[in-house]
DNA sequence: TTGAAAGCGCTAACAC
DNA sequence: GTGTTAGCGCTTTCAA
C-alpha cells in the first residue's frame, strides 16, 4: 500500500519511487518505468498528509467567504478552486455568516490544517485573527481591506466608480430622487458601496438620498420596499448593495402590485449569473468573479514564491454596469414586452 | 512551536502534552494547568497532518457536488459542513460539472487526502471509481443511486411522489396537455425524474406528454421555451426537472411577452430558497437540502463508527408540494396582484 | 544515478 | 498519572 511496498516491487530503494514521482531527481528510464509498473500494479497514491508534514508544506490553500448561499460566492469558489487545482493545491473552505465567533473557528482550522495562504473575501475579521496568520508568517490576500503588512495583499473594488456609473446612469434617465440599499454594515464593502453612494449624490444637489438598511440576502430587498414606498416624495429609482438585495425588491414590488420598471428603477450590483434572468432582467453593475477570482489566487502564489516577506502588492478589479430592463426612463411607458 | 516546546515550557514530557489536549487520558489538574498556560504561551496549535499521520484518521469528509452555481448544492454544502465542523471533521468539496473526467480528479485528490468518507451527491460516477474508493473501505453515500456494497449508503429522494404531486395539482388546475423539461440524463436523480413523470401521465390517457431537453441551468429552460410554444398543440402547463429551469422558463416566456401562470402555468422542482422570490413566486416540489445533507453525514458518520463492514443502509427522503403563484387554473384570469 | 538513514510532529504502547 | 520510545509515510540530506 506504502512506498516501501512499491519500492520492493520494483526492487529500488523508496527514495527511488520518491523521485520518479516528484520528477525532481533525474531517475533512469528503465527504472522510472518499473516503476511506475509498480505503482499502477498496487493502485498507489501517495500519502498528502504524509508529504506535507515532511516537506513541510500541505499545498492547501484557504478561502474565506461571507456566504455561500449568496451566488456570488459559488461563482468566486468556482474560479478560486480552478485555479487551485490546477497549481496542485487543495483548497479549503470557511464560511462566516458575517459571525466573528465563526470566523474565528475559521482561521483556527486553517492554522490546524497548515494552509500555505488565505484569501479573505468577507472584511469581518478582527486583527487579533489576522495576527494568528501573519505572525505564522501565511501570505493573506484581502477584498478591499488593506492592513499593509509583509504578505499581506490586498484587491481593492473600485466600487466608487461603480457606483457613480449607476448613478449617472439613472441620472441620465431622468431620475432625481434616489435611494439605496445597503449590506451588513460591519462589511467594509458594504460600507465603500453606501458611502460611494452618498458621496456621488453630495455633488448633485437635488433631493436628500434615501438609505435604507439591507443585509444582501433576499429578505432584506423585501423587507426595504415598504419603507421605500412610504418615504415621501418616494423615490423613482433604487440602487442596491448587491443583486441578491435588488431581486427582493423586485419581488417585494409585485407583492405591492408594482413593476420595475414602470413604478420604480432597480439597480443591482456585482451581475450574478441569474440578475440576466429576473423579471425584467435587472441592470447591474458587474464586478467579475473570475477576475476576483484570478487575482486573489495569483497575489497568494506571489507572496507565496517570495521567500523574503516584502510587503504585498494591492491590485484593483474596474466595474462595468450592465444596462437590461430593469431601469428605464421616469415616467416613460413600460417598455414593449421582448 | 511543536509540541516539544509546550512540553519543556510545561516541564513535562509531550506524552503528557498530547494527552492534555486529547482529554482521552486522565492527567492530574494542576499538570493540565500548566500544560494549557504554556501552550497559551507560544500560541501552539496541534499539527494536523501529524495527527493524522500517525492515529491513521484524516478527520476530512469528501462532498461531490455536480455543479457548485447551481443554488441547490451551496444550501446542501452550507449544512453539511455545519455538521461536519461540529464533529471536529473537514470537509474536502469537489465540483464534478457533469463531467466524468473532472470526477475522476476529484476522486483522486480525495484518495490523496486520505478522507474518511465521501458523500456523493451527483450521480455521474463511473464503477471504476467507485471501486478505487471502496476498494480502500471508504464509507460512501450516494444520493439516488443505490450499488449495494459494504459501507455503501444511499439516500433515496421520492421523485415518484414529488412529480405525482405536481401532476396531479396541475390536473386539478384543468390542465391536460403538460410538458415536461428534464435534466442532464447522465444524472440518475434527472431520468428518474423524467420518467417518473412518463409513468405518471401513463395513467391519464389525455394527450401525449412532451418532453425537452434540460441541463438543469437557467440557459436550458430559456432555450426550452421555443420548442414549448411551438408546439402543437401547445402545452398549458410545464413541469421542470429542476427550479433553475423553471426560472430559465419564466425568463424566456417574459422574452415572448408571455406571463405565467397566465399563459402557462410552471412547475419547478427542489424548492431552492430563491423559488419564493422569481415572479410570479414558483410552486414547486421541496427537497429539502437540511434533511438531505443530515441524512448523508448521519450516513457516513455510521458507516465510520461500525468497524465491520455491514451493508450499507437505504435512507428515504419525502418531498413536498409548494403552490406558490406560477401555476394557475387553466383559462383563469390573471390572479390579482399580491 | 541510486541507496541508507534521519526525521517532519505527533499519538499510542509500554513501562514505571 | 507520567515518561520513554517507536513509528505513521514520506522527502531529503549524505554517501557511494
Amino acid at each position: 500500500m506504502g512506498i516501501r511496498e512499491v519500492a520492493r516491487r520494483a526492487g529500488v530503494s523508496v527514495a527511488t519511487v520518491s523521485r520518479t514521482i516528484n520528477r525532481v531527481h533525474p531517475v533512469s528510464p528503465e527504472i522510472a518505468a518499473r516503476v511506475w509498473q509498480a505503482i499502477a500494479e498496487v493502485g498507489y497514491v501517495p500519502n498528502t498528509q504524509a508529504r506535507a508534514l515532511v516537506s513541510g508544506r500541505s499545498r492547501i490553500l484557504g478561502l474565506i467567504v461571507s456566504d455561500i448561499t449568496n451566488p456570488f460566492f459559488p461563482e468566486l469558489i468556482h474560479g478560486f478552486e480552478q485555479f487551485a487545482v490546477e497549481a496542485r493545491f487543495e483548497v479549503l473552505l470557511g464560511s462566516t455568516n458575517y459571525d466573528p465567533a465563526l470566523m474565528a473557528s475559521v482561521v483556527r482550522r486553517m492554522i490546524e490544517r497548515r494552509v500555505e495562504g488565505v484569501a479573505v473575501m468577507t472584511s469581518e475579521m478582527e486583527s487579533s485573527l489576522l495576527e494568528q496568520l501573519t505572525d505564522r508568517r501565511v501570505p493573506l490576500v484581502f477584498m478591499d481591506v488593506a492592513p499593509l503588512a509583509p504578505r499581506v495583499s490586498n484587491v481593492c473594488v473600485d466600487y466608487a466608480a461603480g457606483v457613480t456609473q449607476a448613478v449617472q446612469h439613472l441620472q441620465r434617465l431622468g431620475h432625481e430622487r434616489l435611494a439605496f440599499i445597503g449590506g451588513p454594515l460591519q462589511l467594509k464593502s458594504a460600507r465603500q458601496r453606501r458611502d460611494a453612494f452618498l458621496h456621488c449624490l453630495a455633488s448633485y444637489p437635488a433631493a436628500p438620498p434615501l438609505v435604507l438598511d439591507g443585509d444582501h440576502k433576499l429578505e432584506g430587498g423585501e423587507l426595504a420596499v415598504q419603507k421605500l414606498l412610504s418615504a415621501v416624495p418616494r423615490p423613482t429609482a433604487v440602487l442596491c448593495s448587491n443583486d441578491l438585495t435588488a431581486i427582493g425588491v423586485l419581488h417585494g414590488l409585485d407583492a405591492e402590485g408594482l413593476r420595475a420598471p414602470r413604478d420604480m428603477s432597480v439597480v443591482g450590483f456585482d451581475d450574478i449569473h441569474m440578475a440576466r434572468f429576473t423579471l425584467p432582467p435587472l441592470t447591474t453593475v458587474r464586478l467579475s468573479r473570475a477576475a476576483l477570482a484570478r487575482l486573489a489566487f495569483d497575489a497568494l502564489i506571489r507572496d507565496l514564491q517570495n521567500p523574503e516577506a516584502s510587503p504585498g502588492a494591492t491590485y484593483r478589479l474596474e466595474t462595468t454596469l450592465v444596462v437590461r430592463a430593469s431601469t428605464a426612463r421616469l415616467g416613460a411607458a413600460a417598455p414593449a414586452a421582448g
